[in-house]
DNA sequence: CCAGGTCAAGGGAGT
DNA sequence: ACTCCCTTGACCTGG
């Protein structure tokens, strides 16, 4: 099969099922009431939840699988190897990344909207770099290589209608990360049409920084409109090195499909067309709210009937 | 025990 | 300058 499909985050079977969860999380009140040893012991029970999804994982045949960025509550306000939890963590974490390696499973992080390495706030610029090396620091703990094989995935944001300007302070501050994080770095096209198109961030991050672009099919569609979608697949595909498999997105429109009143960008439940990849060898993080559930069908739906 | 309001962070769109 | 919105999913309170 030259397409293995993931999901991202939340497997609801265990969660439903066991009660396993890996994005424990506190909001801003409990954070400061009960600080770094409530952190800790949500980080350690997070880790431990990650370790049955990834076993979970290998047991149905689930090769790419993209980690929460919640892993670590209030991650930013503190020094990971200070928690008291710190040794368990850490050697849950080797664990986890070893009995996926063993399988050949490939692990992603993609955080979120509030990372913007082009933004020209510079106290927004040092945080976003913060995030970033400290996820890369979590792979690390992982035991996962240093390449886009272990992606750490980003929008490039910041645009304030002057993309150019963006793309330029977007590979300035990359700069700055540690080597950790530069070397499992990625970018995706957008979902709106003043920002990144998968062609401006060819020219824009891949020309000058040489990291590889995650190409989103259905941001394509409401994206900025430059290319068609083969030629945005394939500019996204030539920016993937030799023995590293291109990564791709793909979701549906949960207006189109299955609730008219919807936000266009928003998700659809379970798929309705398959990611067209023209046959080329290549991982596809599912996302959508059916999460693995979602994956079974679309592998019962497209790619079964395929094969017949 | 559950429903529903709330939630660190950035940025865009509309006024 | 201001407000509200984006998505997501879990937190947390009050009933």
């Amino acid at each position: 099969m030259s397409v293995n499909l993931g999901y991202a985050c939340i497997n609801s079977t265990l969660q439903e099922q066991s009660k396993i969860m890996c994005s424990r999380g506190m909001i801003r009140r409990t954070w400061l009431a009960k600080g770094i040893p409530y952190a800790s012991e949500l980080a350690l029970s997070n880790v431990r939840g990650l370790r049955e999804v990834v076993k979970w994982n290998n047991a149905n045949d689930i090769s790419v699988y993209r980690i929460t960025s919640c892993l670590f509550p209030w991650m930013s306000e503190y020094d990971m190897t200070r928690l008291p939890d710190y040794a368990e963590i850490a050697a849950t974490l080797a664990d986890v990344g070893h009995i996926a390696r063993t399988a050949g499973q490939r692990l992603s992080f993609h955080p979120g909207q509030f990372c913007v390495l082009a933004s020209p706030n510079e106290s927004t610029v040092v945080k976003s770099l913060r995030e970033l090396d400290q996820t890369a620091q979590i792979m690390d703990m992982l035991g996962m290589p240093k390449s886009p094989a272990a992606k750490i995935n980003i929008h490039v944001g910041g645009a304030y209608g002057e993309r150019e300007n963006a793309l330029a302070r977007f590979c300035k501050a990359f700069k700055r990360l540690t080597h950790s994080a530069q070397s499992r770095l990625t970018v995706e096209n957008d979902d709106k049409p003043n920002l990144y198109s998968t062609k401006m961030l060819y020219n824009g991050v891949y020309k000058q920084i040489g990291i590889p672009i995650v190409f989103d099919s259905h941001h394509f569609g409401i994206g900025p409109q430059d290319l068609d979608y083969h030629d945005s697949f394939y500019l996204a595909r030539s920016t993937w090195a030799p023995g590293i498999k291109q990564q791709c997105h793909h979701s549906n429109s949960r207006r189109d499909y299955e609730d008219s009143t919807a936000n266009k960008v928003a998700h659809s439940t379970w798929f309705y067309t398959p990611f067209e990849s023209y046959n080329e060898p290549t991982d596809v993080v599912l996302e959508c709210k059916g999460k693995e559930l979602a994956l079974f069908k679309y592998l019962n739906d497209f790619t079964l009937k395929d094969a017949a």
